[in-house]
DNA sequence: GAGCACTGC
């Protein structure tokens, strides 16, 4: 059994998306009827209320002020609807939020809506993809992710119609929040009067106020007094959420699964009652720790029998996420074995205790191989404290860290690399090049890339003729190109179809190519789903597969009933339908002519060839274990398992993407004729013609 | 015959 002790008093920051809303929700359930507060009342016992005055004081006289706010400060409900009723909504302008996730925009806007009593969509409205609900006219507080808002800038690249722009949980460091940071700096120095609000947690805060630190002196200024301090201005504001009591392990633990086990069984056997959160890093291990419990309840006799051990990963169905949040009945404890999904995405109420395992899966990107990884690594401290925080949301908690005090103070780093750090930047640096950021290598990051994963980005868009010897987009296909909010690649492929006459198909399979997958998860089930795979299987492979499912689920009527009966998706499919219908629009905006091959699939091959040509393979001439190489690097791949073509083999083919793990296995895969390579890409076939391509 | 942290446009 793990041995914990507790050092010192640490009470950690309690950081959350959702802002005290749920605060809200659970006043309002207490209150109905004879204890009513008043929206007003409510709205000033939240702790930002008593910072109101000084906030107001530090946005109209510094260009950016940081706001650290904790958990349930009220920070991204109240700001916004302080600076309206300070006037800097008048004259017509707008007050921007962004935030990093949908629902948050979604959540955050209506209970704001509610709060000003007013209907959502008009005075508050918000933006997210697919779906706009703000009135040109009318609206004043507007919430949208920051991609929309990047997305905005390619319209209107200073951003005119807002006077005060707030990025709320800047301290997540997405790419998007990287790049709106590096976006919003510059935008400063050509409008003074635009005001930025950052929400950053404590320990980003001072480096995200280095970062809007302006040394250099605006011209047309010097010497004259007016204009906002180019300084940035800090201000604190406290939380709401309860103390949270940390124990470490004494000893390093050898094997966490084991760990989790007996922590979450003694916890159940000693402590009072209250749900059990436990942070592990993927579906596997999340199993084996369900599987494993839910046996060890069962033989533990009667104290252990209320336990109910329920799996959280996005991978699940959606019923089966919903599992997690019905009501346990009377006497039972919840444990929920997670991932990252319940740090930040999806709050779980009623947790008292976490289990942290100390590890997440994180993505890593090499740009010599241009591959991808998944790896399991030590999470931050800042990552910590976050999960502990899940503890406190509804009375004091306790967290439960499978790792030693040394560890934390040694070991894990403060905050995590950024995910600007750890990624293929193709789709960032179209987005710039499309902003008129010509000097991409000198851009002002808030955390800079490596120079090797920007020229790898550089020489990708210019092997798929975006950019020109100069690096400059070209006209009119590296514009078109930034214009479709997809992988560049796969925006090639449907710019390639429109000339290939395949366009109508080759946005269904770019729609379902930008989701995860149209597959159930089907554990314990793999043999069923291989079967139901075979009823669309195409010869031609993963792509063709993919549009037989399209086709078959349009004509059960985009049936549910239908998709469940063929191990399809229900809710992916949906999504595909939406994907589709943007890019539709998309296509006949840029110029696009929708046209259909009907069953003319060597287009369809074709058009993919031409976006994803950097991925042809061909397959070892003696290999009987079905290895390819790639033409690109002499790679050694295989065609992965969950692939119509897997022991297949045909002698050439093309991937959309790798997944490394003892092997690299290519997923989505479709056959070619070389010959395609040299039509689609002579220059970055030619030189290999002697050699490697038939011709 | 094997494996997919999480967002977002």
């Amino acid at each position: 059994m793990a041995q914990f002790w507790k050092p010192g008093t640490e009470r950690p920051p309690l950081l959350d998306d959702e802002e005290g809303i749920l605060l809200y929700s659970a006043s309002r359930s207490s209150s109905s009827g004879y204890n009513h507060v008043s929206i007003e009342k409510q709205r000033q016992r939240l702790p930002v209320f008593r910072y109101r005055t000084s906030i107001l004081y530090l946005v109209e006289t510094h260009a950016t002020t940081i706001i650290v706010g904790e958990t349930g400060s009220g920070k991204t409900t109240q700001i916004p609807q302080y600076l309206k009723e300070a006037g800097w909504a008048d004259g017509g302008r707008v007050i921007a939020c962004t935030q990093p996730r949908r629902l948050a925009v979604q959540a955050v806007a209506s209970r704001v809506a509610e709060e000003m009593g007013v209907k959502l969509g008009e005075e508050v409205g918000y933006t997210i993809r697919f779906e706009d609900l703000t009135n040109r006219d009318l609206t004043r507080i507007k919430f949208l992710t920051d991609g929309v808002l990047l997305r905005e800038m390619m319209e209107d690249p200073l951003l005119t119609k807002y006077s005060v722009i707030m990025v709320d949980e800047a301290h997540e460091r997405s790419i998007s929040t990287d790049i709106l940071l590096g976006l919003l700096k510059k935008i400063q120095r050509r409008r003074p009067e635009l005001r930025l609000i950052i929400s950053s947690a404590t320990i980003e805060a001072k480096s995200m106020a280095a970062f809007f630190h302006n040394s250099k002196k605006r011209r047309g200024l010097e010497g004259e007094e007016r204009g906002p301090k180019t300084e940035p201005a800090i201000l604190s504001v406290e939380g709401r959420g309860f103390n949270v009591q940390v124990f470490y392990a004494e000893e390093p633990v050898p094997d966490y699964i084991q760990a989790i086990v007996s922590t979450v069984m003694s916890i159940h056997d000693q402590e009072p009652m209250g749900d059990i959160l436990v942070f592990l890093t993927g579906q596997d291990d999340i199993d084996a720790a369900v599987q494993l419990l839910t046996e060890e309840a069962q033989n533990n006799g009667k104290p252990s029998s209320g336990l109910v051990v329920l799996p959280l990963y996005s991978g699940l169905s959606r019923a089966d996420q919903d599992l997690v949040f019905s009501p346990t009945s009377r006497g039972k404890r919840k444990v929920v074995i997670s991932t990252n999904i319940a740090e930040t995405s999806l709050t779980l109420e009623g947790v008292v205790y976490v289990v942290d395992s100390g590890f997440s899966k994180q993505r890593f990107y090499n740009p010599i191989s241009d591959i991808e990884n998944l790896v399991v690594a030590p999470i931050s401290k800042a990552s910590a404290r976050q999960r502990a925080g899940r503890a406190g949301r509804v009375r004091p908690g306790k967290c439960y860290r499978l790792y030693t005090e040394e560890h934390f103070v040694k070991e894990m780093s403060a905050e995590g690399i950024p995910e600007m750090q750890r990624s293929n930047l193709v789709s960032c640096v179209i987005q710039l090049k499309a902003l008129g950021i010509d000097n991409i290598l000198g851009f002002d990051w808030p955390a800079s890339p490596s120079p090797e994963a920007m020229i790898r980005a550089l020489e990708v868009l210019y092997s798929l003729r975006v950019l020109d010897d100069d690096a400059k987009l070209t006209s009119p296909t590296g514009f078109q190109i930034a214009e479709i909010p997809l992988d560049p690649m796969i925006s090639k492929m449907i710019l390639a179809s429109n000339q290939l006459g395949c366009s109508e198909e080759i946005i269904t399979v770019a729609a379902v190519l930008s989701i995860q997958s149209i597959w159930i998860s089907a554990r314990g089930q793999q043999k069923q789903l291989d079967e139901a795979k075979l009823r669309f299987a195409a010869a031609e492979g993963d792509h063709v597969t993919f549009l037989n499912v399209y086709k078959g689920f349009l004509q059960s009527g985009k049936s549910s009933k239908w998709c469940n009966k063929n191990f399809v998706n229900y809710h992916a499919m949906r999504k595909v339908i939406e994907i589709r219908e943007q890019l539709r629009r998309i296509a006949l905006r840029i110029g696009l002519v929708l046209k259909s091959c009907e069953s003319d699939m060597q287009a369809v091959r074709k058009a993919v060839t031409a976006g994803f040509f950097a991925n042809a393979c061909r397959l070892e001439a003696f290999s009987h274990s079905g290895m390819y190489k790639t033409l690109r690097s002499s790679q050694e791949v295989y065609i992965h398992p969950s692939s119509v073509l897997f022991r297949v083999n045909p002698k050439w083919v093309i991937y959309h993407s790798i997944v490394s793990t003892d092997r690299q296995y290519m997923r989505n895969v479709i056959s070619l004729d070389p010959s395609w390579l040299l039509e689609a890409a002579p220059h970055f076939y030619q030189h290999q013609q002697a050699n490697s391509i038939p011709h």
